[in-house]
DNA sequence: TTTAATCTGTACCAAAAGGTACAGTTATGG
DNA sequence: CCATAACTGTACCTTTTGGTACAGATTAAA
């Protein structure tokens, strides 16, 4: 690992004597992004990145530093950008859990049918098994993140007679995680919709009893 | 795609005037499957491959065609051996659906912690989405199999009492083949044996409600 | 034992991988 | 308007990639 110019380059930018990138790094990123998205880290090649961010490779080292350096990035990126469910505003829970929950799935459902994509979290997590410590806790974070999301969720719902309290929430926001991602891979092997609708079903019956 | 020499062979053998070949062909496929196993069909170098197998370039090419090929055969071998469920005997199934999937679980999560190994078939879904539809057949051949070995264990709890049989066999079947995968995404990116525990006990204590 | 077919490993190959060097250009402070 | 540092893109580099060619060894039938 060598020195990076790029953190002093971010330090002493708008000192003096410094140009302006032509190009928006994050729209860069964000295109980098969709091409590791797809493809997986192994899978996307320099020229695909390149292609896709539309810079040259003097650029790119200059503002990346390499390959992995930009996964690194693109991973966060996808975290905070692609997760299918925000924070819970502070101000208002609007909809009830059940709705909320719902809400969830059926987002997953349409992007694992119709753009036919996984979350980046969970294929990294497939292709790198741990062998990146970086990667790794970048993961782990964003999986961490999703879970407390819907844990926020499931005590709302259980504050408000939805959910049977009987159950400890952070079992269920788990259990809800791991429907989200076993959904994706059943997906992924044959996208049909009925299927992944019936999996959703099954697994929201297990705290929202009162359903068809 | 050219006029393949190993079907030939393979036709040909024990005709006239053909060697034995030297190393087990089976040996050399189950080493390879543990190379794709672990690092993927793009993160393993045909050098990985070739080193594993213990064979040079000319005996791979000759038995195997290429790397994909190989990585077919690998995955199909893979679905014929490491898939943690049999065929339930015809004769006799003899301890109860509530022990068997629970089985089904431990096994899951110990490999999954202990081993670091995800379901091949799992990765090659989310490696290829569907982008080599060979490679998707196979998957969701494996995937099918596994779903309806967990299916003939629902029926005959079903059958004895111990599941209710308001719900239909097949959604469960389905809800935990979701849950199977979905333990292996999480405990990829974490590696924590209670909360995968937690998870597997939650799913089935939908199936299995005289549970603590 | 001869003969022929085919197995094995080595040497080789073109293409693609990720990354570096650098000439030329351009924005910025003085 | 000048000087200069940093940006841009091209050309180049080394290593690795998956795959082929082929010489020599080896087996099995006649």
């Amino acid at each position: 690992m060598k020195s990076s110019p790029f953190n002093l380059y971010q330090l002493e930018r708008n000192n003096c004597f410094m140009r302006q990138r032509e190009f928006d790094t994050q729209k860069a990123l964000h295109n980098a992004m969709e091409v590791f998205w797809s493809k997986g880290y192994k899978g996307a090649s320099m020229k695909d990145l390149l292609t896709a961010m539309r810079i040259g490779k003097g650029s790119f080292y200059a503002a990346f530093g390499s390959k992995r350096e930009l996964y690194l990035q693109a991973l966060s990126h996808f975290r905070d950008t692609k997760m299918l469910i925000k924070q819970p505003k502070r101000k208002a829970m609007p909809i009830s859990a059940h709705e909320s929950l719902r809400e969830l799935f059926n987002q997953l459902i349409g992007r694992t049918i119709n753009q036919r994509k996984v979350c980046m979290l969970g294929k990294a997590a497939l292709e790198f098994r741990g062998s990146d410590s970086a990667v790794a806790e970048i993961v782990d974070a964003g999986i961490t993140q999703l879970e407390d999301s819907i844990l926020k969720i499931i005590l709302n719902g259980q504050g408000n007679g939805e959910i049977p309290k009987e159950r400890d929430p952070h079992a269920l926001a788990r259990y809800i995680t791991a429907s989200f991602y076993g959904i994706q891979v059943l997906g992924g092997a044959k996208p049909c919709r009925e299927h992944l609708e019936e999996i959703a079903d099954t697994t929201l019956s297990l705290i929202i009893p009162n359903r068809h």
